[in-house]
This record gives C-alpha cells, structure tokens and sequence, in this order.
RNA sequence: GCUCCCUUCGUCUAGUGGCCUAGGACGUCGGCCUCUCACGCCGAAAACAGGGGUUCGAGUCCCCUAGGGAGCGCCA
C-alpha cells in the first residue's frame, strides 16, 4: 500500500503551534516514504469556519513551505458523496434517524452526570419508527453493543476501548451537515490514506470511526496519535499562550527553519542531535520514534535555535527577512544602503529578524533623540577633545572603510592615551542614538562618511548646548 | 463522575536489564575574552514521581498509588 498522509485542519481558529507540528509530522513522513502529503480543510461547521481562517493556513503552511502533493480540499464540497455512504449506512441499518430534541438530550446528559455515569446518548430513538412531529431529525450511527475495538498505534502501541463504552454519535446534522467523525472517515477512505497522524486528543475518537468503516466494509487507516504541546502553565496550548496564528511567529521575527527545527524535536529526537535541516529531517524523521508524553513548549530554546539560524545563514538569505521586517515598521531601506553588509554586522547580535531590524533602524533614518541613559554617560565635555579630533581625521580620510576607521579611532585613543571604550562609545551614541550596535569601525562603514560626519556634528552640537545650559 | 493516555534535571530529551557514581541541549549561575551588545570558550548547580514485585542485577519488565493530560456536542 502506497503511503499517504494528510493535515487536515479545521478553519475555526488560528493554525497554531501544535497543529503546525502535526503537519510537519505528517508531511516529514510522507516524505520520508517517498508518499503523498494531501491538505483537507475540514469546514463542516458553518457556524464557525471562516474564510480569514481558511487563509490563515494556507499561508502559514506556505510560510513553512509545508508544500502539498494534493488539496486543498475542501469537505463542503463534497456533501453529495456523504449523503450517498449515509444512505448506504440507513439501508443497512447502521444508522438511523434520532427525534431527540436538544432539550432532551441535555437533560439526559444532566441526569447521567447527576448519577456519576459517563454522559451519552442512550439510544432510545434506535426502534422508532415513526417521525415525530415539529422535529428535524439527525442521523446517527448504531455503534455496535458488543465487543470492543483495538487498535495499533504507531506511537502508542495497542489500544482497546470497549463497544460498551462507546454511543451512537451523530453522523448528520439536522440541517443536512455532516459531522467530523463521519466525513473524517469517508475522506481518509476516499482518499486512501495510509496513515492518520493527528493530535492525542483524538484518540477517543478513533474506536468509533473504526466502526464507520467496518460498517462501510472498508479497512481503517493505521494510526499515530502524538502527544499534545502544552503552554509553560502545563495546561493544553490556548489562546493565552503559545496558540496564536503561526504567522505571529513570522511577524516576531522567526525563521522557518528554526520554527520547524523547534518542532520537529518536540516529542521527536535522533540521538543528541539539536540541529536539523529539513533535508535532515525528511532523512531521519521516523513516527515510531516519537515519545508519548506531552511536551512544553518553550520560547527560550525556540529563540536558541532561531539565533542559531540567524548567526549561520548565508547574509543574502536574511536580507529580504529583514527588508520585510522593516517594512512592517514603516522603513524604507533606501537601495544605496550595504543590505548585505548590515546583515554580516548584525547576525551575531539579533535573536530575531525583528531585534535585527530594531538594530538596523539607524542605518536608515535619523533618529529623534538620543537614548536617555547613554547620552548621559557618554555625551558630555570630556568627550569634545577626542570627538572633534576623530571627526576631523575622518574626514580627511582616502578610503572609507572599515580599516581605516579602525585605524583613526585607535590613533585618536592612543593620540590622547584613552582606552578604546572612551573614545568608540560617545561616537557609538552619537552615530546609533544609542548604546548598542556593531563594532564602530564596521558602524561607520557601513553608515557611510557623511551620515557619520553630519551625526558626530550633532552629537558635539548636543553636547555644547547641554554644556552651556548647565553653566547658565 | 466515567473511559482512554502519559510520568528521566525548571524545559526539550538520550537511555530499550549490567557501558548510568544517568549523557546532551535550552535556560540559570560563576569565570575568561572585550570599544557597546553579542559571539565564542571554560566551569557549576540541576532529574529516573512514590511503593511493591520479577531478576544475580532495574531509569529500563510487571502491579498498585499519586500526579498530569485528553475525551465524554447536531465542535473539529
């Protein structure tokens, strides 16, 4: 049998975190085996599907370049073929329809849980026959009474859950929808998957739809049920903390690369390794050898590998990551500017693109006042003697470049018998507007003689009105 | 409440009966380097949930307890 997997997301919320990784689970083993990865959207609630969430995945999947071999697909176009296998299920008795209202149902639940019973429907409209008035009926499935269902899960091992414990589920909405666990079954059987990676919280689910598709004559699906990701609290991913839209991760400025690393080795690992390319992934990916308890997903070590990234990527990689990130911050990187240069500067020092385009603000744009604490320490009278005398020789300078401002700067320190801080730290303030930024000589170069110029002209401008307002 | 699943440093994990006085990584804490911030380097603290078995020998196998998670919808 031919491997084929599929990510198959609901569009009722944001494509976070967890669902990403059982993606890229799903994708890596498809991969891996040489198969096909297909993307199903799973729209069947209309009440709350939304066409914003529906972009939401495609373009985070996109962002991943979690790329499928089919699909999308959507389950709302497929209604015609659900109504054929329900009346395929009717015929057979397999299903029937049920003239509960809400109401009842509510109040049965209320009494079981009342009695310290398991909530379920207990199958009281199995033997009608009659319809009853005012009443749009569902349809449900009539599970079997008897037995139970096993199952091998690739991660998992042998699962069993008794029949008794299991109710007859809706498997048609009185408005004519079907529900999840009925279209899940009759896409993986139509489109003929091999394996089902989905989320541990399906597990509880997998004996019924077992039953759908014996119930139908067709084998099941192999299944791998992953352990769920939990926010730092321990508490499953929500809203609150890590499950925001994946693209949240894009605009904080994460690499795909390490976003994908990162969760690959959540409930993943090969030996020691830390470090993983997605060619390396594909490689070495194997369902069997992920673990079966839940893991926490952690920031800091996100932030680790996304520095990582950052540090060893090729600066022409990072140069439209970070023209993105600019953008988003309304700065216009003029074409003049060494892009690539900037990037070599900043690689070592930015954690992400978004702390390396904070960094890289200065390059572009003047800046409106100087960081508080820094102008204090560094910008005061002391500093005019060696400042105008580095601002002179710079400007005398042949070639600008990085050497040769290192070698004024150091000449100008010794000139003055001055530690390099004295000199290269008011210069660093007056050029960034702060404390930070790359080594001066590669700033000045990179900043360009007369952005540097004109900047330790204000910066001795500022320290002269300062002065004479003190002395006033 | 019932059913199912899980349990190694704070976190991600290695470990498949002896190689474990439990290894790596993130983070933390010290130190070195240094023009800032970083990078890098060196070092430290830090875990087998508890209790019973099985075995010559248990982190590794079995059972119980505790803790955590999930499911129990005309959501997916």
């Amino acid at each position: 049998m031919s491997v084929k997997t599929r990510f198959a997301p609901s569009p009722t919320g944001y494509l976070h975190i967890g669902g990403v990784r059982t993606a890229l689970f799903n994708w890596l083993y498809a991969r891996h085996h040489g198969g096909t990865y297909v993307l199903r959207i799973e729209d069947t609630d209309q009440e709350r599907s939304t066409e914003e969430a529906i972009q939401v995945i495609l373009d985070g999947l996109a962002w991943l370049q979690l790329d499928a071999d089919e699909g999308p697909f959507f389950q709302t176009h497929r209604y015609d073929r659900y109504r054929e296998a329900i009346a395929r299920l009717l015929e057979q008795g397999d299903a029937y329809h049920c003239y509960c209202t809400r109401e009842e149902l509510e109040a049965m639940r209320a009494a079981q849980l009342a009695a310290k019973q398991k909530p379920r429907y207990d199958g009281r409209c199995r033997n009608r026959t009659e319809p009853r008035e005012g009443v749009e009926p569902v349809i449900r499935f009539r599970n079997p009474d008897e037995g139970s269902v096993v199952f091998e899960d690739h991660v998992r091992g042998r699962i069993r859950i008794a029949n008794s414990e299991l109710d007859d589920l809706v498997l048609m909405r009185s408005d004519g929808h079907p529900t999840y666990n009925f279209s899940v079954v009759i896409d993986d059987m139509d489109m003929a998957m091999s394996l089902v990676i989905r989320g541990e919280d399906h597990i509880n689910n997998t004996p019924r739809q077992i039953n759908i598709y014996r119930a139908l004559g067709a084998e099941p699906p192999e299944y791998a049920h992953v352990p769920l990701i939990m926010g730092p609290d321990g508490a499953r991913l929500s809203k609150r903390h890590g499950a925001v839209s994946v693209l949240h991760y894009r605009q904080a400025g994460f690499l795909p690369e390490a976003l994908l690393n990162y969760l690959v080795r959540l409930g993943w690992s090969h030996g020691d390794q830390e470090i993983f390319s997605v060619d390396e992934m594909i490689e070495l990916f194997d369902i069997g050898d992920v673990n079966k308890s839940a893991s926490t997903f952690d920031i800091e070590k996100l932030t680790w590998l996304n520095q990582h990234y950052i540090k060893n990527a090729d600066p022409e990689r990072l140069v439209p990551e970070l023209l993105w990130q600019l953008e988003h911050m309304g700065v216009t990187a003029d074409a003049e500017r060494d892009l690539e240069g900037i990037v070599r500067s900043l690689q070592e020092r930015s954690t992400t693109m978004l702390e390396m385009a904070q960094g890289a603000q200065f390059f572009f744009h003047d800046f409106d006042s100087y960081h508080e604490k820094a102008a204090k320490q560094h910008l005061r009278p002391v500093v005019l003697e060696p400042m105008r005398k580095v601002r002179a020789e710079l400007a005398a300078l042949d070639e600008w470049n990085a050497g040769s401002v290192h070698e004024v700067i150091n000449g100008v320190a010794n000139a003055l018998e001055l530690k390099l801080g004295k000199v290269a730290q008011p210069i660093r303030v007056a050029v960034s507007g702060g404390p930070v930024s790359p080594p001066i000589d590669q700033t000045l170069a990179l900043l360009g003689r007369d952005k540097t110029l004109e900047r330790i002209d204000s910066a001795i401008a500022f320290i002269e009105a300062r002065a004479a307002a003190q002395a006033g």
